[in-house]
DNA sequence: GGTTGCATGTAAATGGTTACATGATTGT
DNA sequence: ACAATCATGTAACCATTTACATGCAACC
């Protein structure tokens, strides 16, 4: 699903400006669904405009930058259903904190605690942005309650059980500090070889 | 994380082949936190023994084709330590499904359906190959059956929630059939130009 | 006879992120 | 003062996917 698609779902939501759309996926309903950065939102709305797919107005504001506002054509609509037609193609997870906790007994337990309770508050957050989305938009699009919903499990079950085996984990981070794994940084000459 | 670390990752567990590599992001331990294609893992493994951070040896069998093993050396240790210090990068998820989802009121009841049921199947599949992994392997490590764990509280309550909401979205649907909503495929001719 | 699993690799094309460029206003 | 929010856009770079290329063994 490209980015086209993606902008195009949000236009037949309300009409928004790329900031906007760009919101949306960052804190707004979409969030927890798919990323999009703004170099890939603004050409893309370029290329709808150019497809017919969407068109724009200029919207002065005071005290604010002046603001274009998409709006989804009949095309773009007819487009974006047939979209949701097709097969959807598998998740793509990518997820640093779980591949790092996964290597726990590796990681300084200070810093095994951090990327913890960050990871927790970050659920926390999350969930709060969706039970404000809940309360908000009281005729609630009959998909957008269901997939808030089920971010809203996930996301519960997820800072529950980081919350129920928290300590365990760090006890094991702790006793592996006294008794070192198979990994020790002591030749810290040799850095950032892997990342270029 | 860019893939050379997670190879490194998966080479700190044991000595494996690009083709085993895979396979953890397909189907073993990295299933649910990273995906990594064919075409991207055997040019990182090349940059990996070009670096000095992994070893391989050839290993011939019998009914098989031949195959390559890559191992870490105490360089790679050295440079993955060091690459678990840093600070993680936000989790990026893509779901075409949920995306799909959201706009429920849209879909043919039949396609919502399939779709929906899939992904249970999906869920109770990757469950299955969790709980088959927690079975086998005796001396977990740490991270491991932590990660695990949350993995499959997560999917559990992503099925159970589907499971409980799937009639009332699928009735949804089905009502907005006969009483179309905002979208409709009139103009079948304007196929595929938002996905070009 | 067709598909799946095993096994490795390359190259082209796609697609997206990151960084840059700019600037007013509001809050700390 | 400094950071954050609002607001748009471009361009270089990077990473990854997809498709291609090849081939044997096993199963249905």
């Amino acid at each position: 699903m490209d980015i086209q698609t993606l902008c195009l779902g949000v236009l037949t939501q309300s009409e928004a400006s790329g900031y906007e759309i760009h919101k949306a996926f960052e804190e707004g309903p979409f969030a927890h669904i798919h990323t999009a950065s703004f170099g890939s939102i603004y050409p893309a709305l370029n290329r709808l405009l150019s497809a017919g797919l969407a068109e724009a107005r200029d919207v002065e504001q005071d005290k604010r930058p002046d603001k274009r506002l998409y709006a989804i054509t009949e095309l773009g609509k007819a487009a974006f259903c047939e979209s949701l037609q097709r097969q959807p193609a598998a998740d793509k997870v990518r997820s640093d904190v779980l591949f790092m906790l996964f290597f726990a007994q590796h990681l300084p337990r200070a810093h095994l605690a951090q990327i913890l309770d960050q990871r927790i508050a970050w659920y926390q957050e999350s969930l709060d942005r969706m039970a404000d989305c809940a309360r908000e938009e009281v005729p609630a699009p009959r998909g957008a309650s269901f997939v808030r919903g089920l971010g809203q499990a996930v996301y519960q079950a997820a800072v529950d059980y980081l919350i129920a085996n928290r300590e365990t984990l760090l006890a094991d981070a702790a006793a592996e500090m006294t008794n070192p794994g198979i990994i020790t940084p002591e030749s810290a000459t040799t850095e950032s070889a892997a990342t270029q």
